[in-house]
DNA sequence: ATGGCTACGATCCGTAGA
């Protein structure tokens, strides 16, 4: 079972890169980030046609998250249950006994910011819902872009980013909260190649200078973590004409560890 | 030099992302 998290950065804008995608990595779960499109808009036919079932938690301009599957979900469940936020950041879906959540986790813009007091409410709102589907479901993974760079070697210039929103310690401190609950980065499960990123800016050259965070990750309950065989990112996106600025992520778990 | 892109929804600039 191969699943993956990609911030898409406008599913209408990327498509055609997202079916491409799709059709050369094959995965059979994907948790989607950013769709700037409202529920209706979701190109629910063209996934359709390239045999994906969707679970859309969709918003106009901004955020909107979705889950694509191969095979059916099922006990779709929008946003974070019993937090109050306009803000569709969150869905969530059982796919053959796996239960799975896709998350938006807030920018925070600044740490002086209102944002950033958001950010920090909601990463708390989220461990309690994570905490409580963790105790219905030991087969849990929750995936998407965390807007944190859990430590140094995740980030470029650490110096730089010192202090920094993605990096601040009040942000490291609610992923650690997160992991304690009884989760794994699967991405640090294996030996990786030093210097990767999942988010590179824009700006100044980001990808080809390699200044990029890695932020977008896939946690994984202890049962799945046993099963996993393998943790990457897909740079492949980011190299294309119009990209996202954020590259997919991926893992792989072997169904017969899952017995 | 705190900028530099990109997407969006609104106009021909502001907001947001990270």
């Amino acid at each position: 079972m191969k699943l993956a998290t990609w911030n898409v950065n406008s599913v209408k804008v990327r498509l055609p890169q997202l079916l491409d995608w799709l059709a050369a990595a094959r995965p059979d779960v994907v948790c989607l980030q950013e769709l700037k499109a409202e529920s209706p808009r979701f190109p629910r036919t063209e996934l359709d046609a390239a045999g994906y079932g969707c679970a859309v938690n969709g918003q106009k301009t901004y955020n909107g998250v979705a889950l694509l599957s191969r095979a059916p979900l099922a006990e779709v469940v929008a946003d974070i249950p019993g937090f109050a936020d306009e803000q569709k950041r969150v869905i969530a879906a059982s796919v053959n006994g796996v239960r799975v959540l896709c998350v938006y986790c807030p920018n925070g813009q600044a740490v002086d910011s209102d944002k950033y007091q958001y950010k920090l409410r909601w990463f708390a709102a989220l461990k309690d819902y994570v905490a409580a589907e963790l105790a219905r479901h030991p087969r849990l993974v929750v995936a998407g872009d965390f807007n944190v760079a859990p430590e140094d070697r995740d980030v470029h210039d650490p110096k730089a980013w010192e202090g920094q929103v993605h990096v601040s310690e009040p942000e490291r401190a609610a992923w650690r909260a997160l992991l304690a609950l009884g989760l794994q980065d699967s991405f640090r499960l294996f030996e990786q190649p030093e210097k990767t990123y999942s988010w590179w800016d824009y700006r100044m050259l980001g990808f080809r200078r390699n200044a990029g965070l890695r932020i977008d990750h896939l946690l994984l309950s202890q049962d799945l973590a046993r099963a996993c065989t393998s943790s990457s990112v897909d740079k492949a996106p980011r190299k294309l004409e119009r990209p996202s600025d954020h590259a997919p992520a991926l893992v792989e778990l072997d169904q017969s560890m899952l017995a």
